[in-house]
Formats: structure tokens, C-alpha cells, sequence
DNA sequence: AAAATTTAAATGCCCATTTAAAAAATTGAA
DNA sequence: TTCAATTTTTTAAATGGGCATTTAAATTTT
């Protein structure tokens, strides 16, 4: 147990320093040395734990990764109906943890780090794949074929477009009000006459 | 006339080799020498005609945004009915010119760097107004008070966020199946009946 | 005593921007 | 047209700075 108490520790406190230094300066900008000093050690200590910048992005990113699959799974237990379960997956993403300027700060640096460092794009792709497939399981039940990757794709393309517009926010988040618009557009989506 | 046309042709070629070279590379990454070898110009002739690299970024997006306005203008001019115009912007949004893998990155890469470089802050803040105030215009008459934002919110975030994901994409994009998804979305979220 | 943790300092690189001088284009007077 | 004078454009090289990562040694924990 006590085994490696101290390592997993730093590894937290490093994590939350990253996310708190990576949205006050931008990724790009941030450097080994402020991240260290936000979490009150040494840029050494940092490539101790993690071995580069790089990697330290990462284990960031599968940490906030991990926070939006517990939201979403924690939501998922209690739901009763696909719909409910629909809800849940919106909800987990406006939830009151995840929904803020700092991590949607973090989540816009690292769409655009994706494209050009593969370990951040694999890291990208399972989390899309994630909540892909947890809407196609729920929207099977409530809308014909025709229509379910068009609400799909919209209701993922309105969630990740809302974390973008967030993180350009100067003004603080509202989630529950967030939650609220995203049912708004899931029924409009979902009860459409067309 | 011929008064500074060498000017004119520099800040073209370079914009255009900028485009290329932030979407090869990243903008956090790439070089002012890169950019300036895929222009067949050097790293100093950048900074003579735009002073920076920050400023030459700002151009850059200047020019993408207004690209899109043009585009939306265009298609404005043809529409007859709000709900042409509702889909005139749209339309423009995933126009064949600027719906590209290349541009997208583009607008990934801002959306990265406008929280933290004041310009670009200011750019973004212009271009997303522009957008809400025709969306605005033409939902006025298409629905009542209740729905307008949560659908104007909606449109917007859908278009960012195929954005967002046409930047990660490996496969060639298909403007006009984008168009047509564009086009079902819009008419899901206004005719609803819930 | 051994292993794990910590960091100061060294290392090695990379790069935006400036400078100074050359090359090219333009002008205008002869 | 012609050719010095002037202005604009171009770049090689210098400048100055920054930073991730490594190393080696010290400190702390086990």
C-alpha cells in the first residue's frame, strides 16, 4: 500500500499544476519551469515523474479524459430509458466538475496539438470513439436510421463547439444553465417533424 | 497603380505559404524559416513586410475571415427568403473554397492561440459577432423569441465543431455531403414541435 | 546501507528578430 | 534613351534569449 505513496502524489499535484499553468499561458507558451513552480518543485522533477513535456501533456489529458468517462458512467448507472441515458452523456459534459474555463482551456490546446503529436491524436480519437458509441447505443432507440448520424454527429459537434466558445469565455460558466440548453437542442433534434 | 505592387504580391505569397506551413507543422511549432522557404523567401523578408511572427498570424486570419464574409455575401445576395439566408451562411461555412482539411487546422490553431495573444482575441471576437448578428437577423423571422438563441447557439456550435473535427481528419473532406448535413440539422432544430 | 526523491547547474539546441550591407527597381534630369 | 541618385527589396550573418532535458550530487525515506 504504502508502496508508492509519494510518486502517485507528485503525479497528481503535477497534473493540477499543468492544467492551471496550461490554461493561464497557453501550452505552446508554458514552460517545465512555471508548471514546477505552480506545484512548488522543480522542472527536474517534472522529467523525473513524466519524461518530457510531452508525456506530461498526456498523462494530463487521459486525466481529464478519465474525469469525463467517470461523469458520464456515474450518470449512465442511474438513468432509467435511452433518453435518460442521452441526458446522461450531455449532462456529464456540462457537469459542474468538468464544465469550466480552465479544462475547456485545456481541451482547445489540445485539439490543436492532436493533429501533430500521435500520442495526443490516439488519446483523441478513443475519447471520440467513446462518446460516439455511447450516442449511437442510445439514439438507436429513439430515432429512425435515417435521421440517427445526423443527430449525432450534431449533438457531438454542439458539445465540443460549446467547450470551444467556452474557453474564449471572459465571464464565468454557468453549467446548470449549459445542461439546460443542451436538452433544449437534443429535444429540438430528437422531436423534429421534418 | 503600380505603386506597391511588389507589396501586394509579398503579402499573398506569404499568407498562402503561412496557411501551408501551420497546417504541416502547427503554429506552435513551425519556423519563420519554413514558412519563408515554402514562399522561396526568407525568415527576414517576413519580418520586413509584416514586422512579427504574431502579426503575420493576424493576417493570415484576417484574410481566412474574410474569405468567409465573402463567401457569405455572395451567397446572401442570391437568397430571397430568411430561410434562404439562414442557409446562405451555412453554405458558406462549408463552401467548397473553405472547407478544406488545410483551412480548418487554421481555425484550429487560432481558436488555440486567441485566449492568449490579444489581436487574434479581438479578430476572433469580430468574426463570431459578425456570424451571430446574420444568424440573429434570420431566425427572427423563422421562430419565436423562446427557440431563437438555443437554436442560434446550436447552428454555431455545430459549424465550430466540424471544424474542430475536420481538423483531426485523416480522409479528404466532402463539402457537399457537409452542406447537405448542414442543411437536415438546420431543418431538425426549426421544426421541431415539442 | 540501499533506494527513492530532489534540485542546482550544465548541456545542447533552436529560433525570432535585428543589423548592415548588397541587389534591384524606380525616378528624373540631361 | 541614359545613367546617376534614390528608394525599395532582399538576405547573410549576428544578436540575444529562452528552454527542455540531462547530469551529478545531495537529501530524504525505507
Amino acid at each position: 500500500m504504502g508502496r508508492t505513496r509519494i510518486r502517485d502524489i507528485r503525479h497528481q499535484e503535477l497534473i493540477e499544476a499543468t492544467i492551471t499553468a496550461v490554461h493561464q499561458r497557453g501550452y505552446a507558451v508554458v514552460t517545465m519551469a512555471e508548471i514546477a513552480a505552480l506545484a512548488g518543485a522543480s522542472a527536474a522533477s517534472i522529467n523525473y515523474y513524466f519524461g518530457s513535456k510531452e508525456r506530461l501533456m498526456e498523462a494530463t489529458m487521459r486525466h481529464l479524459m478519465t474525469m469525463l468517462k467517470e461523469a458520464m458512467l456515474e450518470r449512465y448507472a442511474l438513468a432509467k430509458s435511452p433518453h435518460d441515458r442521452l441526458m446522461a452523456v450531455l449532462d456529464a459534459n456540462f457537469s459542474d466538475r468538468l464544465y469550466t474555463i480552465e479544462q475547456c482551456s485545456l481541451w482547445v490546446q489540445f485539439w490543436g496539438s492532436a493533429p501533430y503529436v500521435p500520442t495526443l491524436a490516439r488519446l483523441h480519437q478513443i475519447n471520440r470513439a467513446r462518446v460516439t458509441s455511447h450516442f449511437r447505443a442510445e439514439l438507436s432507440a429513439l430515432l429512425p436510421e435515417n435521421r440517427r448520424e445526423t443527430v449525432r454527429v450534431a449533438l457531438q459537434s454542439y458539445m465540443d463547439g460549446v467547450w470551444l466558445e467556452a474557453a474564449q469565455s471572459a465571464v464565468r460558466l454557468d453549467p446548470i444553465q449549459a445542461r439546460a440548453e443542451a436538452r433544449k437542442v437534443a429535444d429540438l433534434l430528437l422531436t423534429s417533424d421534418v
